[in-house]
DNA sequence: GGTAGACCTGGACGC
DNA sequence: GCGTCCAGGTCTACC
């Protein structure tokens, strides 16, 4: 798919210069949810980024990503070609969602002291993967297991299927290295359990061209549409599948987890036990935003 | 539409 | 060292 970039100019052939829109932080981005510490990335003193991606012709770099002054500084380990460098300004520019606008939501979180903050902090973005397949994996990772695990599994992935660059560094396996390491050895090695069936299939499905990932990414599906279609993959459930949603720009659906249910339940319900059709009405004010204003919430428990 | 049990891993805990 | 329990979402079968 094609995103506007936001290409601004190439000061050497290794860094790039994008601009922002002009309510942006990239810490807010970096600290939006767990993503920036599971491989290939990696956050930067300061909340900077780096990442390790390879790109359509098969070279494998890693770039940092800073901002400065005049916007964001992509910074690539290896000299780039022109298409190259349009190349990573695509993915960083729908990496750090810099096409996204949140002027209607911040409007009304502004009347929300639970959200006010977020606001000033100009969060909203939330970090996503160059690939939806690679954020399809992340999320089916983080499920029904510890964050530790989920982090060790994804870190395994990269180290044993990543295409290699320069020195140690690793991409994200592709959809073609996972279809072919199969169910048994994601099992095995990378000690996903039930997962890895899930994970080899999708992998199998985007490698044979069965499920187009990419083309959701610009869907004009309506959310609940959008919504079935990510269920359908194995493994995606209503959690993963708002999870995904809110990757994809949609705030429709509230990803309750038992995060959610403890949160929501200390917040608004005095600390007794809440059902998830409970977490989902608390927020059905927010309609559209609702996804957002969960994900944002300044919660007591925290 | 709602519910129960199985699916896995890895850490904590008791013996 | 071994066994048991628990946390964490989704799937499937069943009602």
């Amino acid at each position: 798919m094609m995103i506007n970039s936001t290409l601004e100019h190439s000061p050497t052939d290794h860094i790039l210069i994008l601009s922002v829109p002009s309510v942006f932080s990239l810490p807010a981005v970096v600290k939006s949810h767990g993503w920036a510490q599971m491989a290939p990335f990696e956050v930067l003193p300061e909340d900077g980024l780096a990442y390790v991606i390879r790109l359509g012709g098969g070279k494998v770099i890693r770039f940092t990503v800073q901002q400065a002054a005049e916007g964001l500084q992509v910074e690539a380990s290896d000299r780039l070609s022109a298409a190259e460098q349009a190349e990573v300004g695509e993915k960083v520019t729908w990496m750090l969602g810099l096409e996204q606008d949140f002027s209607e939501f911040y409007a009304l979180a502004m009347d929300e002291p639970k959200l006010r903050r977020m606001v000033e902090r100009r969060a909203g973005r939330v970090l996503r993967s160059p690939a939806l397949f690679e954020d399809v994996i992340r999320t089916l990772l983080t499920t029904n297991t510890l964050w530790r695990h989920t982090l060790k599994m994804c870190r395994e992935l990269v180290r044993l299927y990543g295409d290699a660059g320069r020195d140690t560094m690793r991409a994200f396996p592709t959809p073609a290295r996972l279809a072919q390491v199969g169910e048994a050895a994601l099992r095995e090695q990378v000690r996903m359990g039930y997962r890895a069936p899930y994970v080899a299939s999708l992998a199998q499905a985007v490698e044979a061209g069965a499920i187009d990932l990419e083309a959701y990414k610009t869907s004009s599906l309506p959310t609940p549409e959008l919504r079935q279609e990510l269920m359908r993959i194995k493994g995606v459930g209503g959690y993963a599948a708002a999870n995904l949603l809110m990757i994809l720009g949609r705030y429709d659906y509230v990803p309750v987890d038992s995060w959610a249910l403890k949160v929501v339940s200390a917040e608004f319900f005095g600390g007794e036990p809440v059902t998830p059709k409970q977490v989902l009405t608390t927020f059905e004010r927010w309609g559209c935003w609702q996804g957002l204003a969960y994900w944002f919430w300044e919660w007591k428990f925290d």
